[in-house]
RNA sequence: GGCGACAUAGCCAAGCGGUAAGGCACGGGACUGCAAAUCCCUGAUUCCCCGGUUCAAAUCCGGGUGUCGCCUCCA
């Protein structure tokens, strides 16, 4: 069974086929750095991230780009406002950008071009539009032309006449159609701007990404991602633009575009407020939970945020770390134990479903349905264990261990376990030393049966985040 | 006003024509000094409502109701 990507385009789930064998090729919008990045801004990065490393799973070289917008509108305001050049504050975003997405264990893309190190490209692509008539200056702008292009609508759906209809955009009556939108907009007075044929000013807002995309992936590349309120206009018009000026060439095979998160089922975003930021929330929360939330639906479906969600997605994660965790202690054995052990064959098709399952349009949630369910085998293997005699004892370790291998490598397709170790080696050495003395100093207690101060330990601990957990091989603790 | 999406147990969430995955929470049991962790058992006669197609529908069609999104910067 081959891979299939429900495709914005046709509306429909379609089998995935790249354009150059063993390669893939993905452009994700990114953000403009004005601001530090909410949760709905990140839920893209996440999905395209896990997107990305399934390709990979499966084998393909990836080349993933993601742009940065760093000049346009509000990063312009927000410079003013602090007297800071539109480049400081772009840079300090992107910087939070990073140390934000790095937390939750988003692999970096292989390149991030800025619009401001593109500006020669662009102006040439808008040069070339208007040469070809799909584009014409208006006193220092440039608009594209959407009645020039015959496909305009394709992508979102629109009927080019339903949409004049229904514009609530303020209409600029020198623009021959109101949908017109800007490639180059003339510069005021104290903005950023550069040289043109049309006098100084500075890209519109959708044509940095035809231009960057397709000098750095060509037209025809694989996958274009982002949220799906960039379905219109941004990516609507980029189609516009891109195969205008490639004479028609098609641009993108696949638009993936994700939902959205929200709050009360309403839209999560800046303008209506009701937004976290990842470092709030990272403040309050591991980033393995955010991440696992995160996956924990299909990508396209919206996703409502709340506390609760978090806590659950942390209480589902410790599922994974207690198998994880007892794992870690199987001892070593040779390679080839217990090689017809039933355990094996369900590594097989827990690999199997998990395929499946991502195979259909990336469906994470069902998914780590199946990784919950071979924990669970694992379990009862693990259980199994103490009652063995030596010898099947080693065939179940050596099944266990290769069960072991299985859960991480599919998880980390994920992105879910790598992100755990990080967050728990942040203890400091006295802390888990003092922890150790007051367990070794409970099992005096326990021994004398002074339960009571026994368990006055306990719950000492746990009231500070610290769970005990007695067992036969002894006394082990982790952090709530 | 135009276009589109979604409605599945207490909560979250898969399934998209063959008789309801998984997680969290809850209850019972095993284990334990008691717990915790783990395992076992239990939970929707039913998938928003009403019709229809079909041997068979949560899944398809029609009509309602409700919620949300896009049409404006937006991930």
């Amino acid at each position: 069974m081959s891979l299939r990507v429900y495709n914005t385009l046709s509306k429909k789930k379609e089998e995935f086929v790249v354009r150059d064998e063993g390669k893939v090729s993905m452009y994700v919008c990114g953000v403009t750095p004005y601001n530090y990045p909410h949760l709905g801004n990140a839920r893209p990065f996440v999905v395209f991230d896990v997107v990305r490393r399934y390709l990979e799973y499966l084998g393909y070289e990836t080349y993933h780009v993601q742009n940065f917008t760093d000049v346009d509108d509000k990063i312009i305001k927000r410079s003013q406002e602090e007297g800071k050049t539109a480049k400081e504050i772009a840079d300090s975003y992107i910087k939070a950008y990073f140390e934000d997405m790095d937390r939750l264990g988003v692999k970096r893309a292989h390149f991030y071009p800025r619009v401001t190190d593109h500006i020669p490209e662009i102006i040439e692509m808008v040069k070339t539009l208007v040469e070809k008539g799909y584009a014409y200056e208006l006193e220092g702008d440039v608009y594209y032309s959407v009645g020039k292009f015959p496909d305009y609508g394709k992508l979102s759906g629109r009927d080019l006449d339903e949409l004049k209809a229904g514009a609530r955009v303020e209409v600029d009556v020198r623009k021959r159609n109101p949908l017109d939108f800007a490639l180059w907009k003339r510069a005021k007075e104290g903005e950023p701007a550069w040289d043109s044929p049309w006098g100084p000013g500075r890209p519109g807002w959708h044509i940095e990404c035809s231009a960057m995309s397709l000098k750095y992936l060509k037209p025809g590349f694989d996958i274009h991602g982002g949220g799906s309120d960039l379905i219109f206009p941004h990516h609507e018009n980029e189609i516009a633009q891109s195969e205008a000026y490639a004479d028609g060439k098609q641009f993108v095979r696949y638009w993936l575009h994700n939902g959205f998160i929200t709050i009360d089922q309403e839209k999560m975003s800046k303008s209506l407020g009701n937004f976290f930021t990842v470092r709030e929330i990272l403040a309050k929360y591991p980033p393995d939970a955010v991440r696992f939330f995160l996956i924990s639906t299909h990508y396209r479906s919206p996703l409502d945020f709340s506390e609760e969600r978090l806590e659950e997605a942390k209480r589902s994660l410790e599922r994974f770390y207690t198998a994880l965790d007892q794992l870690d202690k199987l001892p070593e054995v040779s390679d080839h134990a217990g090689q017809d052990h039933p355990l094996r064959l369900e590594c097989r098709r827990v690999e199997e479903r998990f395929k499946e399952a991502m195979n259909d349009d990336f469906n994470t949630a069902l998914a780590l349905g199946h990784l919950f369910e071979f924990v669970r085998e694992i379990n009862r293997n693990l259980q199994d264990l103490r009652q063995k005699n030596m010898e099947e004892e080693e065939g179940t370790i050596g099944a266990l261990r290769a069960a072991k291998e299985t859960l991480l490598r599919l998880g980390n397709v994920l992105g879910i376990f790598e992100l755990r170790n990080k967050e728990m080696n942040k203890g400091d050495e006295l802390e888990a030393k003092l922890i150790d003395l007051l367990i070794e100093l409970r099992q005096e207690f326990r021994k004398k049966k002074d339960w009571a101060t026994a368990d006055r330990i306990r719950d000492g601990l746990k009231e500070l985040g610290i769970v005990l957990e007695d067992s036969p091989e002894g006394t082990i603790w982790r952090r709530k």
